[in-house]
Parts: C-alpha cells; structure tokens; sequence
DNA sequence: CTCACTTTTGATAAGCATTATCATTGCCTG
DNA sequence: CAGGCAATGATAATGCTTATCAAAAGTGAG
C-alpha cells in the first residue's frame, strides 16, 4: 500500500518533470508513515531527525508542491494554523476536533449527498466537494468532565 | 432585528466589564449592516470610511473581543484567512464557496443530525459543534464554463 | 560512467500579517 | 463632573512565509 502509493507519487511528479530529490522523498515518506495531521513545524522538525540538514524553505516548498499535485491535503481546524494529511486514494473522511485536548480523530460516515441534491436544487449551484469538521468532547475528556461533575454534587 | 441584536451585544459587553466605546460601536455596527464575509483588510477598511482615525490595531482587538464574547464567527474558507460574520441567534447555516470565482453563498439546509448519532456511537465523542463547506461553481461561472465548452465543440 | 545542463537546496534576507508597548484619550461610576 | 482605569492609536517588535542566490544534486545524452 504504502509502497504502491509511492511509486504513484514518484511517477506524478516525474511527469510534471519535478525531479525527485532526497529531501522531497524523505518528507514523503514521513508523511505516509505520519498517520496524524502534522503542521508545517512538526514535518520539518521530524524531518529533522533523519536528515538534520534540511532547510525550513525545502519544507515550505515541498509542501506546497505536494499540494500543487493533489497528493497532499491541507485542513484548518477551528480556523487555526494549517494542518496536512496524505490524500490517500478512496478514503473519503472528515475531522473530528476535541474541544478541550485538541485531539483529532477521523471519520468516514458521511452522508452529504443526502443533501447536496436540495442545496444545488436551492442554490444553483455545481457541487464538487465538501469539508465537514465535528466538534466536541473525546471519550477521555468527556469521562473526565463526568468523574468533575459527580465530585461537585 | 438589528436594535435587539446590538443591545443584547451592549448588554453583555457591560455584563463582562468591557467598556462601550466609539471604535467598538462602530465595528458592531459595521457588521450588523454588512451581509457578507469580510475579511480583516475589508472592515478596517470599510471602518474606516466613517471613522478616519481608528487604527489597525483597535480592529484586531475589537474583532478578538467580538469572538470571545460570541458575537462574532470566523470562518476560513478553503484554508485561506479569515473571514468574519456576525452569530445572529437562530441562524443556522453553511457556507458554499465558488471554485471559480471565489463567491460565498450561505444555505441553511443542513441535516447533520442524521449523521451525528452514528458518528457518536463510532467515535465515542460527544458532539457539540459542526462546521460544513462545499465547494463547487456559482450558477453564474457554471454557465460561462458551459457556453466555453460549446465554443469548443 | 562522465559531463553538462537545469532544477533544487540551504542560508539568509525581505515581506506581511498580527501582536505588544506605551503615552494619551475617553468611558463610566460615584 | 472629576478621578480612575480601560481603550485607543501610533509605532515597534514578533513570527510566519516567501524571495534571492550561490552551491549542490538530479537527469539525460553521449
């Protein structure tokens, strides 16, 4: 899987006549290893621990490379920084934010075209795609506030 | 509509000590008449028109204050900056984003709440919030693309 | 395999947006 | 209406992102 997706990168970007470079393969390794949704600051400081040479630039252009061949995702949650996600084939899913550990989880139930039929009827519009973020208390958090609240009473 | 909002704002800047002041009124004003999703550049701006002399600086923090006090909602819009609009009671909606031209449309046809209970039940999270976007084409940039591509035929 | 060409890299400077500082102004309570 | 303190506006400082450029590295031809 990994491998496969890989080599699919490497011949998007062969291609588009980008040349595939250490530091670009060492970010797109991390990144399909990295299942979470890193930052810019934590690709470049992991990064950093296998190649400590690498330049925070190489790491900004990298990205927005990545983004520019649609193999990497970009999300905000909360209107907060950018956060990125390999955009792995056929997994559709949406963002479910903590609101109290920031902790993100991921989920693939989603129904939208159960209403993307009446909004393009009302709207006129042509929709193509959809974000949907979920926020809320993870299981940890929420046991937390329970065991608080049972103290008070 | 208007008067009602902007006293129940009056009131609950008073309840937590922040003063009413010229600047803040302004800006509240500003944005109980403006409809749409200003940006910060925009309502410094526009602000500016009727009052010269307020500076950047007093924007940034009206518009901060506004947010903790719950008057105001950012949203980003394909992870660009934010952009604001007013959290007018009962007024559930989301937001539709041209890829084309970049205009904002709002629709308030939205049942999440099928969704919620089984994301629940998966997840174990409590839900409390949810935030949804769709991008696609504006009727407008959708029949300028379908004349194109009959040019093309 | 080597060479030559072109892109990419890393270090650094530059550019912007946002936040902090601080003397002055102006709300608000008594 | 006067005193106290928060808010303002101008400006400096910060921090994140992009641009610059010489040196290094990838690629394709021979």
């Amino acid at each position: 899987m990994e491998e496969t997706f890989l080599e699919a990168v490497k011949e998007k970007m062969r291609q588009k006549g980008y040349k595939i470079t250490g530091p670009r393969l060492a970010i797109i390794r991390y990144l399909t290893r990295e299942k979470g949704h890193p930052d810019i600051q934590e690709i470049f400081e992991d990064i950093r621990v296998e190649k400590p040479g690498i330049g925070m630039a190489t790491v900004y252009r990298t990205v927005s490379l990545l983004l520019e061949l649609g193999i990497l995702r970009a999300i905000t949650l909360r209107g907060h920084h950018l956060r990125y996600e390999l955009n792995w084939p056929d997994h559709h899913h949406h963002h479910l934010v903590c609101n109290r550990c920031g902790q993100v989880t991921e989920f693939g139930n989603c129904n939208f075209q159960l209403m993307s039929g009446e909004i393009e009827q009302v709207t006129r519009f042509k929709i193509e795609e959809h974000a949907l973020e979920a926020y809320g208390l993870c299981p940890q958090c929420l046991s937390a506030r329970l065991d608080y609240s049972t103290e008070n009473i």
